[in-house]
DNA sequence: CCTCCCTGAACCAATACTGAGCCAATTTTT
DNA sequence: AAAAATTGGCTCAGTATTGGTTCAGGGAGG
């Protein structure tokens, strides 16, 4: 095992619970069979189990024992990892509902340090030279004005579609997707974006925003 | 010409981040396993591992290791918690965006069976007696035009804005701007939305929404 | 000469896991 | 009702892993 054993047995134990196991009492085994049926401490489980506990999938009850709280279909924690299988195309659907709102907000309220900020990430990714960099400043740029769109819902909101782009399939995605042409073309878009937030027009920041969410959409799903 | 081998190894070190490595759980192999793998001194790897920590490509923790701060676990938990704290005024907000895009989406999407669920909830609404089971039946009417408009990610935006809804500061709100009065607007407006939706007009189904949502900020704020 | 980068090694500090034991709440058996 | 067994909550000492830091040297280039 090359460690962190209680996240993987956190995964593992996840896993069966949504594959339907133990769904007939609700009810898990005791820490002390799991320990002997992973080979690890009890200790290490119960670090496992807390996991499970912190995201609301468990309840624990001292002398009674370990529940599901799986049933309750309508918990953040099922909502959040029902949102996890969203697609792209969904996504890039609701990118062009919000941000384009975000960038015209963001031009009414943003401080002057909150756009220096946004350009300078603009910046940063324009001069990149490799792949990762561009994406992680693409995103900041991204992340920036929504963070200076003044409504936190909406910040938020745009952390979790992060979060998501950021996991396997979006990787291979963005990887397939990326060209030095695009790169440049993705900057040029950015630009304009900037460009109507610094001039502090809500109607154009909100349409060039649109525009690039286009470009974007039809270079990573081929439309 | 200088060597500058923690350079060369934090570049390859990104590509191979990039390429999708050690993307499963997150983790980079120990500096001291990358120093023996490349054939330097492990201060060579830790400083290349700097320049990833300075641009936010990666995270370091004493004890635990150095992880991708892309797949960082526990952010969308975070995330989530910190959505707990969203004020009214933003909800709403944001809610005026998503739902007439929601209503448009169902209004071209829907099933028959699906409108006539999106129906059937807003009878219930109707003719309820108590502002309880008007509220449930008033949420589900919202939710089930969610659920027809085909997008997944959608959907699940709005059962975290539900779940918000149904907590402690909300109830209150919800409580003291309740009247009789206002129940019956809320009918009213609903059935116009509805009516949209059948005719499968996206447009005035988009409108009717937004027109709705007007009324109930303001009750709700105020304004 | 000095400066800069790398090597090699040692030690520190934080974290993870083990294995064991005891406590407290609950259920089951007597 | 009382005793025993079960189960989660908690602590501790010990070991291993891992990033953080420092130091003494070597070699290349100014």
């Amino acid at each position: 095992m090359p460690k962190l054993v209680a996240n993987d047995i956190a995964t593992a134990l996840k896993k069966r619970i949504s594959s339907g196991e133990w769904i007939e009492n609700g009810r898990m085994p005791p820490e002390r069979d799991l320990a002997s049926e992973f080979g690890v401490a009890r200790n290490t489980v119960r670090r496992a189990v807390s996991f499970l506990e912190d995201d609301g999938t468990v309840v624990r009850h001292v002398g009674r024992g370990t529940f599901l709280t799986a049933t309750n279909p309508g918990s953040m924690a099922a909502t959040v990892s029902r949102m996890e299988g969203t697609s792209p195309a969904d996504m890039m659907e609701i990118r062009q509902l919000l941000e384009p709102a975000a960038a015209s907000f963001a031009a009414t309220n943003a401080s002057a340090t909150e756009l220096n900020a946004v350009r300078e990430a603009h910046k940063i990714a324009s001069e990149s030279q490799d792949m990762p960099t561009f994406e992680h400043w693409d995103a900041e740029f991204h992340h920036r004005i929504f963070a200076c769109s003044r409504n936190d819902f909406l910040k938020e909101i745009h952390n979790l579609m992060r979060i998501l782009r950021n996991q396997a399939p979006w990787f291979e995605m963005k990887k397939r997707s990326f060209s030095e042409e695009r790169r440049s073309i993705y900057c040029s878009e950015h630009q304009m974006v900037l460009d109507a937030l610094l001039r502090r027009d809500p109607e154009s920041a909100s349409q060039a925003m649109l525009a690039h969410l286009r470009t974007v959409e039809r270079n990573l799903l081929g439309r």
